[in-house]
This record gives structure tokens, C-alpha cells and sequence, in this order.
DNA sequence: CGCAGTTTTGATTCATCTCAATTTGTGTGG
DNA sequence: CCACACAAATTGAGATGAATCAAAACTGCG
């Protein structure tokens, strides 16, 4: 979906907001997701303070939600390690995942405007997530410039994932959302030292095609075509992509008729 | 789409940040879309700045942008009067329509990230919209706790207001797609004192089936079986639902197996 | 009043869903 | 460690919703 959205992050460890003033365990300036992390911003005027750190630390087993759907909106949290889902649940009970999050991308935004969450945060592996006291954040955001920017980056690029999402669903076909949901899958693990061809997919294929708008078997038909042609190799959850630039290509022309690229 | 999303909206009048000095032809304070808006959160907490206000008017006419994808991101703009769409360009020229904005609702969030707008901004009809400066506007977000906060919720229900899109665009079928529309349309009339049943649209068809990622035949053929039922009357651009609750009732049943209602 | 663009309607094709069966994978307990 | 039971994924065949192609009706405008 959409070109790069290797969102920077906001993170922190430790806990409590007097963390300014008490030295915490770790501080965001040694935090190893550092620079796809709101502190980027932070260090880059307030060196002042480097043992600046908010949140803490909290595991997640497989399947554990951050938060539900309905819980009161308290904290944002940022993906440390593992990978986490977030979906959102129509009136009659179905629901439809909104996106996957992998280390140094942020959960939650989307409870501020109401003050409870409205979508559900569940971890796809074990993972670990920096869990942010929101009221904490914006307070200390006042006092650092560079760090409310970066906020307000982080949320105008979920803003702008979003509305890529939304280019996909409306304009690409399934085989189409599937090869931009391989090639976004791609840059983020590239942008975060790993190999963007070849990588491992921790969500099912029901989850997949949830995100994606079409059915799980259209999204079955979609990979074997997608081997069949050449263009990647799945053994189970284990994927190749072959030839990107081939994948690619599918994108930037109008295929049948609908719209193209993400 | 989506239940909710009469957006708490900002804007501002007269220009420059020194408005905070100097008395600016009208405050905000003083703007009729005062409850709609961010001077909201101001006014609880800052009735010793009464002429506050940032940002300045401007008259859009049908067809004309506020701003391009591309342009360098400045400010951010609230719908005073009129209406407008926003729209993505895909990589091979062709555009979706990714919203539509009605008095007291912003645009240009999504130009926060990258320092220039990804989208564009274009008049459906004469508008007036209000330019706020969006390093000004944070600078005294900095100052005023509860403006800071309204523009948290406003970048917040905007991302609730997109992940509403891609739960519609993922889960509904077309009819389904244009009677969710009609009720957001409804609801955001109503929220602002018109008829919730009756009222013009601003759009054309095809603009309505970008948005709904559609064709434009099937919105038509969509129209025209909502009108046969006699869940809505049509007369071109003219709106008229005749069973809210019918309607409400098609989007709360799986249908014909996708989901429904978000 | 006629032309250009928009909207509607019709007929057909195609993509995706649906239903159903099979295969593969996974976890559990013997 | 194997066997079983259950869940996930794949594949097939047919039904259906939406796209496509084409043309007619309507709208607005000079």
C-alpha cells in the first residue's frame, strides 16, 4: 500500500513523567529505535536533557491485544519488537484489520479524538511495545519543540498510510492489492536492515485478505498465480519476491481497467 | 462513512501570528464556526486572549484548489462556507477522491509529515475557507493546553475518519457503499442544523464513485435501485431519504455475505 | 436550439465471491 | 514420536456483482 510508510516512531521506556528529572533503566536516547523514534526529534535540539524517557516496557505473548476497541484511551504505544494488527470492528460484530505494525511504528493514535479507543491492537508474535502515557507525551511535546513536530509527523503519516490504504482498496484489483501489500511489506523490512526480498509473514492469510477488502481464497489464488507466473516463491508464510521490478511493473499500469499503483 | 465525523474543525481569521497583539478584523472568538472548531479548547482555558486568531480568509471558487499534491505545506485549512473534495494522484495520472469537507471540517493534515501536501484540495462549489499557518498554529498550541489538545483530536478523528473509508471500501458492496454515504452525508447535515433527510449534492457521480471506488455506471444503477425501492427520491443532484431506518437496516446485514456497517 | 458533458440504461464480459472438497499444517495426548 | 483432530490454506466449479462497452436520455450553456 503506499510508497514508504516506515513510520518513525515514538517510543520511550521507563515510566512516569518525572522520568525528566529521575535517571529510568533506559533512556530514549539509548533506546535501539532511537532514530525512527519521536526522541529523533528531541535529541536533536534538547541534548539538555538525555535522559529524557516516557512509558515503559511491556510484553505481549501472541494474540495479546495492547488494547480493546472501547478500553479508555490512556496511551499510545510504539512496536519495539514482534509485530502487532490493528482492526476495527463493524456494528454487526465482523471486523476488518487496518494495518500490520512492525518495530518502530506507533499504535493508538486513534483514540485521541474520543477518548477511547476504536480499534483493537493485537500482537501478531510475541513482541514488545514502548507503552506512551498520551497526557504524559503532549505535556512534554510543550516543552520541546522538536518533539511535538515529530507528534505531529508521526500522526500526519498515519494520516497519509491511511488514505494510501484507502487509494488501494478503491483502485486496485486483488492480485493488484496483493503485490502492493508484498512490495510495502518489502521497503519496511529493508528500511529496517533486513532482506526486502525474501522475509516472513506473521499474519494469516485471513488477515491478509481482511486487510486487503477480498476474500481469503481470492487472496490463496492470488499467491499461486503470483508463483505460478514466476514472479515469487511462498512456501507457507515464507516469502521471495523474484522480481520486484516485475511486481512493480503490475502496479504502474491500469491492468484491466481500474487504477494502478497503490 | 462512519458514524461520527461533524469533525471539530480549525480555522481562524484576519493573518499572522502577532494577531495575538494586535486586534484582527474578526477573532475567532467571534467566528461563527466557533463550536466547530479549534478556538473551542481556547476558550475554556484562555478568555484572557478574546481577539485571538490566526489565519485569514479566502474565497475559492468552483473548481479551484487550496492546494495542490506537491505544494509545499504551509497551512492547514478549515471549510468556513461552501464545499470541498480532496483527492490523490495514483503514480499513473489517475486520482481518487479521498474525502469531501463541509463548513467546519480541515483540510491539508496530511502535508504535516513530509512538508508538502500529498493530496489536493479543489472547490465543489464557491467556498471560503480559513488559512492557518501551521508552524504558527503549533507555536501557539505551545502556549494554550487546550488548543493543543483540539488539534490533537482533529488529527486524531481524522485518522478514525480514514480508517472508516478503508473498513467501507473493504467490507461493503457497492449499494451498500452509496447508502453509507448518503447517511454520513445525512449526519453531517444534520450536525450543522439541515435537514437530515433532504438536501443537495455538491458532487458529481463521478466524483461519488471515486470516493466509493466504484464505477460511475454502478453508482448510477445504484441511485436508480435506492429510488425503485423507494428508500430515496432523486432528481439529479437533489437528495431525498424517505426510510433512514430502512437504509440504516441494509448497511447493519452481511447482505449477501461481505460486511456490513462499520 | 443545438452542442458538449453528464447521467442513466442496456447487454455482455470478467473478477471476485460463494459453496464445497481437498490438502496441508499444527497442537495435543497417547 | 506418532496419530488424531482441528485449523489454515489451497483448489475447483458455479453464481453473482461490478466493470466494460455502447448507446440513449438528460442537463446545462452559449
Amino acid at each position: 500500500m503506499h510508497a514508504e510508510n516506515f513510520e518513525k516512531v515514538m517510543h520511550g521506556l521507563g515510566s512516569g513523567f518525572d522520568a525528566l528529572r529521575t535517571a529510568p533503566p533506559v533512556a530514549c536516547m539509548r533506546c535501539t529505535l532511537r532514530d525512527l523514534c519521536l526522541p529523533l526529534g528531541l535529541m536533536e535540539d534538547e541534548l539538555d536533557h538525555p535522559e529524557i524517557q516516557i512509558g515503559k516496557r511491556r510484553k505481549l505473548v501472541l494474540g495479546q491485544p495492547a488494547f480493546r476497541a472501547g478500553d479508555p484511551f490512556e496511551m499510545i504505544y510504539a512496536v519495539r519488537t514482534g509485530f502487532l494488527k490493528t482492526e476495527m470492528l463493524a456494528a454487526d460484530g465482523r471486523s476488518q484489520v487496518t494495518g500490520f505494525q512492525m518495530a518502530g511504528e506507533v499504535v493508538g493514535l486513534d483514540g485521541i479524538g474520543e477518548g477511547f479507543h476504536n480499534s483493537t491492537a493485537i500482537a501478531l508474535e510475541d513482541s514488545e511495545v514502548c507503552q506512551v502515557p498520551f497526557n504524559e507525551l503532549e505535556a512534554l511535546a510543550e516543552q520541546e519543540p522538536s518533539l511535538r513536530r515529530q507528534l505531529h509527523k508521526i500522526m500526519s503519516r498515519e494520516i497519509m498510510r491511511d488514505q494510501g490504504v484507502m487509494l488501494m482498496l478503491g483502485a486496485l484489483r486483488a492480485e493488484e492489492r496483493l503485490i502492493a501489500f508484498l512490495l510495502n511489506l518489502s521497503e519496511r523490512f529493508a528500511s529496517r536492515g533486513y532482506s526486502p526480498v525474501e522475509f516472513h509473514l506473521r499474519m494469516s492469510r485471513e488477515e491478509i485478505s481482511s486487510y486487503l477488502g477480498v476474500k481469503v481464497e481470492t487472496i490463496s489464488r492470488a499467491f499461486s498465480y503470483l508463483r505460478d507466473v514466476g514472479l515469487i516463491a511462498v512456501h507457507k508464510k515464507h516469502i521471495r519476491l523474484l522480481d520486484i521490478t516485475a511486481l512493480k511493473a503490475r502496479l504502474a499500469t491500469p491492468a484491466t481497467g481500474k487504477s494502478p499503483r497503490f
